[in-house]
DNA sequence: AAGATGAATAAAAACGTTTTTATTTGCATT
DNA sequence: AATGCAAATAAAAACGTTTTTATTCATCTT
């Protein structure tokens, strides 16, 4: 059996190491290497090169069973919701990707823990609070009600959210401004001439499925139009579903001439549904879609979109869980950030309805 | 300040307490607690039933400092290779998922660690091995000649790798079958009556991507002809690069007539390039792509993919290592999975360099 | 010059486990 | 009834830190 530390054979330094080689105590090694004010300069130096020679690193997991600390960020990652392996869940490489340049440095790693829904990850946050698993938490996919951040908001256990719940607590966050943005894109709709409208939406139990609504409704009153409600449709956030929602909603008896996306893959999805019907999208029909890892560009033809690169707010989630761990209050670290508008079609409605004329 | 650890007020329950409360010694306790058969049945269910009332869970700090284990599998996940918040390493999400269905019940959890490429992983490996900081690892994006199979092959740490390398060393892996693949795509093309065709790859330094060239090839050899070989190009695989491949092949004196893709983005990419020439999948020219996120379907028209649900593998992934850790040979823990030909275009060369008469 | 003060360092305790070694106990053997 | 043996449990050591408490020693006060 081969030794189960280290390279073969050699053990690793130890705290107790470098006490042997400099003469110093246990204790005072310690305090150096932790930049103590109470050791000398001198022998903080002599502790510090004996340290490089050896090529000493604290062992995690001693300093963990004595401080508490875990140098852990854990981050619920929802499981692919959609079964039989749909496109689901795009985005959360580059959330981690983002987060992990936050944490570049800081001697904290990224641990991920795989949730099934929100009630799921309550459970694992207890359990990651109680058994203090790690030293600070990120999640996303909030609902209005959120049970995470009514459980987490309790504690004064450092935790940042992408996206905010309804209800009013102090807890830290990163947002979109969904209900903004879901209102350019459909303002932009109404101004094309567009009244049918569809809002391919995820489940309202998410708190920015709300907004997005909010926006969306915004956007016909301003208009001095009715919203067209009806045109709403929910489900999970996949391919499949965009491409169901796109022909069912087509089956309406008023159909809508224009489709509001919530994210890439229920684009492609629509897309796909209004290709199946024979339907030419900046023509037939306008879509404009929400974006966050910078597709839609690819898209025949390409969309206007509201864009907003995900690295960018995972990259704030992390800066600002160090933060809140270093014991800043949760009140001053909340940033919403509004998408670029990135127009790449006209949208105008030019025949309103000519799509339903015919046949079927 | 509040506690560190579990609810307010009420401190963790530890094997001290379970020890006061049933009357057996610590040493004891532990052993009932990992089912030693040296305690007896009787104080065994005694001390079962005391940690289940006391809420008891073994800290994991003390067990890590005193074993040596972290109970972690670090999986090193490449960032985003192109720059500019390209769509890129989609897949990673449901490898993560995947990983961690299997390490489900094992208490083994995911600790994520980015790296820029190969060689910056194997700094991550060495460190990983040599300090300890998880007991397995996992990673993919495998070179003909890695590095990091090449340093961890010389330990007995336990690694699994998703893609082979090209040097006969004693490891354990998950790969899919590309040789296959890249051939049954090229000989259906070529069935279909195509002579060139372009194969969009990744970096020949990449062990899959020259798995592909030799099924790409094999599949013109079989049929009498000469690859072309002149219409293999190379990139990171993202969308742009599909695009822009796309808009330089058929720029060339002899354009191709149908692709071969390697992933979802650069094929959606490529899609892109023929569009904004205005040629049209399935009629001006074909593309087969290999998809293992279930998205060509979607595209327009859908494609004919080489299908490998990621998921899959990387259930086989946290399966294999999982052995690996309890000790079995690596040289057991190899398997290769060969995707499913869907067909969902007729693939035939129609006109053959149709699209390059007119104009332009 | 004896005591007080403060700086620097050392010693010891603690974090929660597992594992090695030691002790007790009951029982069979002689 | 003393001895040996095995089974069950207890005690102690160890993992590598940090932190609390103790010690040394020079310097300053009076």
């Amino acid at each position: 059996m081969a030794k189960r530390e280290g390279e073969i054979g050699r053990q690793l330094p130890t705290i107790k190491t470098l006490s042997e080689m400099t003469g110093f105590s246990i204790a005072t090694v310690s305090k150096a290497l932790r930049n103590s004010p109470v050791v000398t300069a001198a022998t903080r130096e002599v502790i510090l090169n004996a340290a490089k020679d050896a090529g000493y690193a604290a062992n995690q997991r001693g300093m963990a069973l004595r401080t508490g600390k875990t140098y852990q960020i854990a981050v619920l990652m929802p499981l692919s919701a959609a079964s039989g392996y749909e496109w689901d869940g795009v985005e959360y490489t580059q959330i981690l990707s983002g987060i992990s340049q936050a944490l570049e440095g800081s001697g904290y790693r990224i641990s991920v823990q795989v949730i099934t829904d929100a009630e799921d990850g309550a459970a694992m946050a207890r359990q990651i609070v109680g058994l203090g698993l790690a030293d600070g938490l990120i999640f996303s996919g909030i609902l209005a009600d959120d049970p995470r951040i009514n459980l987490l908001a309790e504690t004064d256990f450092p935790f940042v959210t992408l996206g905010r719940c309804r209800r009013d607590l102090d807890y830290a966050y990163v947002d979109v401004d969904n209900e903004w943005a879901a209102h350019a894109a459909t303002a932009r709709l109404i101004a094309g001439g567009h009244r049918r409208i569809a809002l391919v939406n995820p489940s309202r139990a998410l708190s920015y499925s709300l907004d997005r609504i909010d926006g969306f409704r915004r956007a016909f009153r301003e208009a001095g139009q009715a919203p067209s409600d009806d045109l709403i449709v929910e489900g999970d956030l996949s391919a499949r579903f965009g491409k169901a929602s796109a022909e069912a909603l087509l089956d309406v008896a008023r159909p809508p001439t224009a489709f509001v996306c919530v994210n890439e893959a229920t684009t492609l999805g629509v897309l796909s549904g209004l290709a199946g019907r024979g339907l030419q999208v900046a023509g037939d029909v306008d879509v404009v879609a929400y974006d966050d890892i910078n597709v839609s560009a690819y898209f025949n033809p390409p969309l206007t979109t509201l864009y907003q690169p995900i690295e960018v707010l995972a990259r704030t989630l992390g800066q600002f869980l160090l933060r809140r761990i270093a014991g800043e209050s949760p009140s001053v670290l909340r940033q919403t950030f509004r998408p670029a508008l990135v127009p790449r079609q006209p949208d105008h409605a030019s025949m309103p309805f000519s799509h339903n004329k015919g046949g079927e």
